[in-house]
DNA sequence: CCTACCGATCGGTAGG
DNA sequence: CCTACCGATCGGTAGG
């Protein structure tokens, strides 16, 4: 909440909690452990949780793109799911922040020019942010989160909601708005189901490396989904 | 070759055809072997990859819920991969013949009306088909190909996508006329995807026993996908 | 289709 | 974080 820091800390998900112990408090490891490690690990499964998903990539493959030997991932998490589950909420958290800049610069922006934003705006910026946070760079880990999810246990799967219902919520009354002026159709839950499925879905067949770009898609879902083109 | 001998190999793949080979023909196994078995074994592992994925999937597992033992799923498929391929085509399969039989009825309804099938109707009746091959009785075979696409081999992954193109091929010149006359908006092939992906994702969240009924669904897609709703 | 079995791999741990 | 290791499970096969 706080506006004025905005210096970002390599770890998001964990904290090393120095005082205040924040979710289930992980140990403070040896002194030279500056989570750079943790992070590697992180950034190693994601990647190749997406690319072959949780069961058919081994703790083995894991250690070995991060650089280490086959045990020492346990160092640093309790177990694979915790690994997991650890991919995941970092990328929510992520997902979260990005989010909210991004809908702060959009607001800043309009302020500057003397007026607010419309519903149909707001939208475009939630789904543009989305699209970043889906198919833009360091993007394995929300697909890890949308595909991988049946691997969690229950608990962890809870902790996981809970953030996917924070990133929603910033959803509902821009969707409560645009349904309200009869921009968007339809019964709003559907709907917004219906619109994650069709942003998701690109998960699974976008190529950055083809024609189409992220404003593209933006474009596309703006066109497909309102009525009013704006 | 010869037609006479029916005697089991207990290889499968390459089928000896009896009189006509129906789909991809399927050799007569044990004179008791009337196919319910493999039958069940395709069920089963349907019903296993969609609930805990392919990987987590033992070929044990899926024996015991056919009520075998533990080897003989390889009596009827070379291999657990060979498992997971049949699943998919079975599904595409019924899949294509439902799409089929749903637009025949469809125009055999509407010629007897005296009238011919708008593209906003044909829409209608390839979502509303979609729905029931997604959701409907016997729905674990489509969710399987479009979540455990990785764990095919490059050869099988071109059976299926073949099968699917075959599929997809009906709509578009349904999305073609929709998009020329207005109703569809925005880049076709864009569209198609995110078509797609709002009605797939359904898979992952849709629950029977809640309030939606596929045609709620299938009203849904209209009204959010069609700029003037019929 | 069953029985009995094998080689390989995997998650995880003790002890440093 | 490494070394060395264990118990369990898994896909798959031979032989009937």
């Amino acid at each position: 909440m706080s506006i004025a820091t905005d210096l970002s800390e390599p770890s998001q998900a964990e904290p090393a909690p120095l005082r205040r112990a924040r979710g289930r408090p992980r140990k403070a490891v040896h002194e030279r452990d500056d989570g750079n490690r943790r992070q590697e690990l992180l950034r190693a499964a994601a990647r190749l949780f997406r690319q072959q998903g949780f069961d058919a990539t081994s703790t083995r493959d894991i250690a070995t793109a991060a650089g280490m030997q086959s045990g020492s991932p346990f160092y640093h998490f309790e177990n694979k799911e915790a690994l997991l589950a650890a991919v995941m909420q970092e990328g929510m958290q992520s997902a979260l922040h990005r989010q909210a800049a991004a809908m702060a610069s959009a607001v800043a922006d309009a302020a500057a020019q003397g007026h607010t934003l419309s519903a149909c705006e707001c939208f475009r910026v939630l789904v543009r942010s989305h699209f970043e946070v889906l198919l833009g760079p360091d993007s394995d880990f929300i697909p890890v989160m949308l595909y991988e999810w049946r691997s969690l246990s229950p608990e962890q799967r809870g902790e996981v909601n809970r953030l996917k219902d924070d990133y929603e919520a910033v959803w509902v009354p821009v969707l409560k708005a645009l349904h309200a002026s009869g921009e968007l159709q339809g019964e709003p839950g559907l709907a917004r189901m219906m619109l994650f499925g069709a942003m998701n879905w690109s998960a699974q067949w976008y190529d950055p490396a083809r024609e189409a770009t992220l404003d593209d898609l933006t474009r596309s879902v703006l066109q497909l989904f309102l009525k009013t083109t704006a």
